[in-house]
DNA sequence: TACTGTGAAACGGTTCACAGCC
DNA sequence: GGCTGTGAACCGTTTCACAGTA
């Protein structure tokens, strides 16, 4: 029941392409999706269409973990969500952080999404003295000078950046120090962290500009 | 001086790997921060060494663009600068639109980072009655019902939506209908688009995911 | 000397095509 | 018939190594 499968022995989950783990995601939606509009059963070749990838891909990627599907049959729903979510780890609690409480990290404190995915935001931090103190959708706001104290005491194993870009680097040195397993990152720069802690950027103007290329170079983009 | 200069013609922008577009992203916001420190030369291996890539990837990133480059010198930072803008679109104004005022949706409106680089967000929407006529960091709020219109008006090129998932394929049939040439998709849903309009997704609970799997699978990723 | 630009090799991910199974 | 799992072919990207240039 463990996650290497794959073949004979040898090739662990680090093997897996990032690209895998990323449309392991996607998978995860569309399932959910699915269960909800009451499908039961899904093909390699129906789930691709939904996203735009072909049958073979989706049954690769799948056939990485395990053998889930189901031959003349295709995928049972339910049965493939919850070996996703073990997979990706969402089957358990991830306790998560934020830090910086301007626009955009009280946006992403109101947002709805993660609870239902297993992420449980249960602390953010800033430095404006007329935020810290109060709480935010019930999520207390501390000064970043108790932030060691309380990651520790929540057992908090993951954090957002959501500081301007001129502090993000401190603030992930801050998070590494107080034993952080991983760092989402909103500021627009590249920060450097030690290998044992996972990254993930997401730019948000970036974004806009690889739109503005497609567009600028007519390129149909897919 | 035009962006096809990759060896003996034939290679049009649309043939330049995806990969290389968002690292163009990365090396522009880099080299932004550089010349704001005083920088004013930089060699493809500090620029790589500073994203956590080759300096070879670097310079074949570049190549497929043009001859940027000055052998024994490095690239001059304001003159990259000068030349990524112009690749990616973004010397050009953009106008952009946001339909859903929600947390997230209001949060964007007050964003900074967009107008920087070339995004100028002139009008948004919703169908909450108590925001459609209101004004958000001096960006008015309309009616859904007067999308067409408004974008018409304003020449609006770029999407961007921030409703909740059941709403959104509507939204972006609505967005497709009036004319606009790309979307940012910030709903947790798969879109599906006729091929000329551009279309990136981001779903902020499936980075979380990705850090999860990393986390729980202890890869340094990377 | 210090660096870029670029063919060629190496690598990794995707697609194909089919054996095996229900 | 319909569908999965998978080795092998294919294709695109990254890295290497070096010729060329200021």
């Amino acid at each position: 029941m463990n996650a290497r499968k794959c073949k004979n022995e040898t090739l662990g989950p680090c093997d897996v392409p990032k690209a895998v783990v990323s449309r392991l995601s996607l998978y995860l939606r569309e399932l959910q999706h699915l269960v909800a509009a009451g499908a039961v059963t899904i093909s390699s070749s129906q789930l691709g269409k939904l996203l735009g990838i072909t049958d073979a891909q989706v049954r690769k990627d799948l056939t990485c973990f395990g053998q889930f599907g189901h031959p003349g049959v295709g995928y049972r729903c339910a049965e493939l969500i919850t070996e996703i979510r073990r997979i990706l780890g969402t089957d358990r609690r991830w306790s998560v952080t934020m830090v910086g409480v301007g626009n955009l990290g009280r946006a992403l404190l109101r947002y709805k999404g993660f609870a239902s995915q297993g992420f449980r935001i249960v602390a953010a931090f800033d430095v404006a003295p007329d935020v810290v103190g109060t709480s935010i959708e019930g999520i207390p706001v501390h000064g970043l000078d108790r932030l060691a104290e309380v990651i520790a005491q929540h057992g908090i194993q993951l954090g957002m950046i959501t500081v301007p870009a001129g502090a993000a680097q401190a603030v992930a040195d801050l998070l590494v120090a107080a034993g952080i397993a991983g760092i989402v990152n909103f500021a627009p720069v590249t920060l450097s962290l030690p290998q044992h802690v996972s990254l993930v950027g997401v730019d948000l103007t970036t974004e806009l500009e690889q739109i503005a290329f497609s567009v600028a170079n007519r390129c149909t983009s897919r």
